[in-house]
RNA sequence: GGGCCAGUGGCGGAAUGGUAUACGCAACGGACUUAAAAUCCGUGGCCGCAAGGCGUGUGGGUUCAACUCCCACCUGGCCCACCA
């Protein structure tokens, strides 16, 4: 019998619109307590919905229905990401307002997202490009403006409570401005920006990771630019501290924690010597020190600070600013040659770096750093293996022990010097001797020698535990001499928070030549996007908006005095980085949600995304709630973290498990698949479809297989109604089961509750796979059987969360007048779990030999003649001397020959 | 080069250290039908007539017992990558 979800599916979508059926109530209204699922909400691009979409929508949607039925006030929301480049490329396309373009293409991801009979609370849909919502991003990014971070209390704090130095003070009202401008957690600054030249955009880090565009994948190339930056890397030590708070996979964790690339060590000071005394780097270890020609000091950052006897030789990033300064006070020799080397390396994009990884560099000629281990002097170079963005853009280079300083120095002739003997540094910090002692004696440095390749690597020095012992020594010692000190690095950077585009927030900042930036008033957000004529980026690298004078020019807040705006928008990560907040209280006029809302709502139970948002949004939005926490924004019963539990989804791929794609051809639409099957089988076959955490592939065979189970379900569904309706009507229905006893029990009932129990355990551990497997077993099992009328309702409501409206119809004909989703989930019963004899498996050497059926929990003494009896045993026992036997109750029994 | 994940029938995939292959797909045999589709019943790891043997990427190890735990390796995928 078929399941008829054409009729079915749109009558009860509209009911359970009608009725707000999936509507969170106010926590005002109800004593429940609250569970918050959250998916990452959509960008509605023009593709439509794909099919990966729904997987995760119907995971959180089947633990949200259970909750719900669990008795708690579920908060399920949706709302659409929709600021950003695709829209907006589109737009400048086909000479549309994006904000056109973005309402047609919600409508269209609304449409679809409601034909799945997903329990969304639509009357919580947000869009981050209404100004209502904008609003808030806005109002934010001044309170990141108006913050600095602590170091010593870690965390955020109003610029009110900033104390500007006595001396700071003295300079005046410059000098305070500027120093309070370099401690916000919005600033400006003059950065080397990733830039895509196709897209006309400067990219974050993270959006040009391995010198590509993110967006369109073209190569990406260096520009300077003055870009609002938000201080993340002041949080970096808590991103990664606080996230034993929370419950994420594992993996999730590890990769934020790999992302903001924590590394100890050191930074220690090269004083550099103009004029150097030698030309070679021979052995000198008592290099008169004359301060007189030490006129500055290069830091340099190292993990390895136990190498210092074995730098040869130092190297700056090409962007260092001590060689614009060197090169411009003379210091340089060889001008010419290293100003074209600069060139070559700031034309380079990342990629081109990465695909050729042969070293260059240039010598800088008339100067020399001094080792302060050794005391020798040693050259200067500048290479572009060094970043300039990590540590302090300048390395000692260490060529015995660090395979790419190896590689530069073989191929540059320069020195090689092994530290070697591990046990003979403890001996120089013990003693209490010299350096320059340790030097002759028993610390033996091979100086201005070749050594074999694979030496670098093959050093005794490197193994075991001596290594972090003596890097401890050298930082205890380092610090003694006041020439260098602990310090913990990141990889991760400041957040670019400028983009010269116009499909996004305007950043609510205006110019002034007196006051310098300035939010503009609260009173004044919305700040609106603008009309333009063209949304074209321009090739001065300006938005468009600074081609609008009249929009441009303002009136500074302060001194009221002439002003421009900011025309830089703010990047897609900055809506997504607090959504979660605003679903608590969508509607509130006065704030982006009210304190009440935030401690019902927060922190989100359940937060479900992709593996690809894990080391992005996840991070930023981290970062932005912590700061709003910090500066008592959310009320503290919240906690400093978001999420609770964050757990993700994969892929679905095309038929053969490749990658859907437009060009493969190979891309199933929902739209086909909803109008072929229905919702509800759509839904359980992409829960079946295999693990929730695994990629798998689309199959339009399989998913016949869970339509045949639909129908089966239906079928189940029809005969009991009839079944139901016989014991009132008293007419005999074409069941030929006779009608069944509330007190009795049945054939079914140990399938029955094991469904019960294994179907909420899976959801709740997302194993839907196995859940769906559970229900197709125990459907199975029901086929032309007639159940109690406890066990009907009981088997349509497991049945809810993924068939929700073959479920509610079902429901319905049963008589019932309110939602299945509003009913109780299901209990099983313990007693109807016990089983009154088990199969016990009979082993001899750990071979299968034959089974037993036995009582449940007999012990050895009953089971051991019993298997020893068994024929097909029987001929392995007989003659033979049995050692041993091990026997695991109501499993197994191994007899040792 | 680094990190993470995976490798089980023809296919998607099940298995708290205890009878490997649940559930589904495809296949095959049968029923129903004028016929097909749909549906229903049944069969099924591999070799072998059988007894039996062999089987979870490969090789070791721990154990009475390993898909599961440990070590080494192979293959594939994803992410990152000159991060000092």
């Amino acid at each position: 019998m078929a399941y008829p979800f054409k009729e079915i599916e749109p009558k009860w979508q509209a009911w359970w619109e009608k009725q707000g059926t999936y509507h969170a109530k106010d926590p005002s209204e109800t004593g429940q307590e609250k569970f918050y699922g959250l998916i990452e909400f959509p960008y509605p691009s023009g593709e439509g919905l794909h099919v990966g979409h729904p997987r995760s929508y119907t995971a959180i949607d089947i633990i949200s229905r259970k909750r719900r039925m669990q008795g708690k006030n579920v908060l399920y929301p949706i709302g659409w990401d929709a600021f950003g480049l695709p829209t907006e490329n589109f737009a400048i396309k086909t000479k549309q307002p994006p904000a056109k373009v973005t309402a047609k293409n919600v409508a269209n991801f609304t449409r679809q997202i409601k034909m799945l009979g997903l329990g969304f609370d639509w009357s919580r849909e947000i869009n981050t490009t209404d100004p209502e919502y904008y609003k808030w991003t806005q109002w934010m990014f001044i309170k990141f403006f108006d913050s600095w971070f602590d170091e010593k209390m870690q965390k955020a704090r109003p610029m009110a409570e900033l104390v500007v130095p006595k001396e700071v003070e003295d300079r005046g009202a410059d000098a305070v401005r500027e120093y309070r401008d370099s401690k916000r957690m919005a600033f400006k600054q003059k950065t080397v920006i990733n830039w895509c030249p196709k897209d006309k955009i400067g990219l974050a880090n993270e959006e040009a990771a391995g010198g590509v565009c993110d967006r369109c994948g073209g190569p990406v190339e260096k520009r300077e630019k003055e870009q609002w930056m938000l201080r993340i890397t002041a949080y970096a030590e808590r991103l990664i501290k606080e996230l034993d708070q929370v419950d994420y996979l594992e993996k999730i964790k590890t990769s934020q924690v790999n992302w903001i690339g924590r590394s100890e060590g050191a930074l220690i000071d090269f004083v550099i010597a103009r004029n150097p005394m030698t030309k070679q780097s021979t052995v000198d270890c008592h290099a008169p020190s004359n301060s007189a020609r030490n006129d500055s000091v290069v830091k340099v950052f190292t993990t390895r600070p136990d190498t210092l006897f074995g730098a040869t030789y130092m190297v700056l990033a090409p962007e260092h600013p001590l060689v614009a300064e060197w090169l411009e006070s003379g210091a340089i020799k060889n001008v010419k040659e290293v100003k074209a080397y600069q060139t070559k390396a700031n034309k380079k994009s990342d990629l081109e770096r990465q695909e050729n990884k042969e070293k260059t560099g240039v010598e800088l000629e008339g100067l020399k750093a001094i080792n302060p281990a050794t005391k020798k002097e040693i050259p200067i170079w500048i290479a572009d293996y060094v970043l300039s963005g990590y540590g302090t853009g300048a390395i000692m280079a260490v060529p015995a022990h660090d395979e790419r300083d190896f590689e530069f120095a073989k191929k540059f002739k320069l020195p090689i010097m092994e530290v070697v003997k591990a046990p003979a540094l403890d001996k120089v910090f013990n003693a209490d001797v010299s350096v320059s002692e340790a030097l002759q004696g028993e610390f033996r440095v091979k100086a201005d020698c070749w050594v074999g390749e694979g030496i670098a690597t093959n050093s005794e020095f490197l193994d075991g535990l001596e290594t972090s012992k003596a890097i401890e020594k050298m930082i205890v010692w380092l610090e003694k001499e006041k020439i260098g000190e602990k310090k913990v690095t990141y990889k991760l950077r400041d957040w670019v928070f400028s983009r010269q585009r116009y499909w996004g927030e305007p950043i609510p900042m205006v110019h002034c030549d007196h006051c310098g930036w300035v939010p503009i008033d609260e009173s004044e957000l919305p700040l609106l996007l603008p009309e333009v004529k063209a949304y074209e980026p321009t090739d001065t690298g300006e938005s468009p908006l600074a081609t609008i004078k009249d929009w441009v020019k303002a009136k500074c807040p302060i001194c009221k005095g002439p002003a421009r705006r900011e025309t830089d928008t703010m990047p897609n990560w900055a809506g997504s980085s607090w959504y979660f907040l605003r679903y608590c209280d969508p509607h509130n006029q006065d704030h982006f949600a009210s304190d009440f809302a935030l401690k019902y709502w927060m922190p989100v139970d359940l937060y479900n995304g992709g593996m690809e948002h894990t080391t992005l949004h996840l991070l930023y939005s981290r970062f932005w709630y912590k700061v709003l926490f910090d500066l008592g924004h959310i009320p503290s019963s919240c906690g400093n973290e978001p999420y609770k539990v964050r757990r993700s989804h994969a892929m679905i791929l095309g038929e053969g498990g490749i990658k859907m794609s437009k060009s493969k051809g190979n891309v199933v639409n929902p739209d086909e698949m909803v109008e072929k099957f229905g919702a509800d089988v759509f839904r359980t076959y992409e829960m079946f479809i295999g693990p929730y955490d695994m990629d798998a592939p689309w199959s339009d065979k399989d998913i016949q297989g869970v339509r045949r189970f639909l129908d089966k379900v239906w079928a189940v569904g029809q005969a009991n109604l009839e079944h139901q309706a016989s014991k009132t009507d008293g007419k005999t229905r074409t069941l030929s089961v006779p009608g069944v006893d509330a007190e009795d029990s049945q054939p079914y009932d140990l399938v029955f509750h094991q469904t019960i129990k294994k179907v909420g355990e899976d959801i709740d551990g997302l194993h839907f796979n196995t859940a769906v497997s559970q229900l197709m077993i125990l459907t199975n099992e029901l086929q032309g059987k007639a159940l109690r009328s406890l066990d009907f309702r009981s088997y349509i409501k497991m049945i809810a969360p993924f068939a929700p409206h073959l479920a509610e119809e079902l429901w319905h004909q049963l008589g019932n007048e309110n939602s299945i989703h509003l009913e109780a989930w299901p209990e099983y019963d313990e007693t109807k779990l016990v089983v009154e004899s088990v199969t016990v498996a009979i082993q001899v050497n750990g071979k299968l030999r034959g089974e037993v059926k036995v009582k449940i929990d007999s012990d050895q003494a009953t089971v051991q003649p019993a298997a020893e009896q068994e024929p097909s045993v029987k001929k392995y026992l007989d003659g033979q001397k049995v050692k041993k036997v091990i026997y695991v109750k109501n499993k197994i029994i191994n007899f040792i020959v």
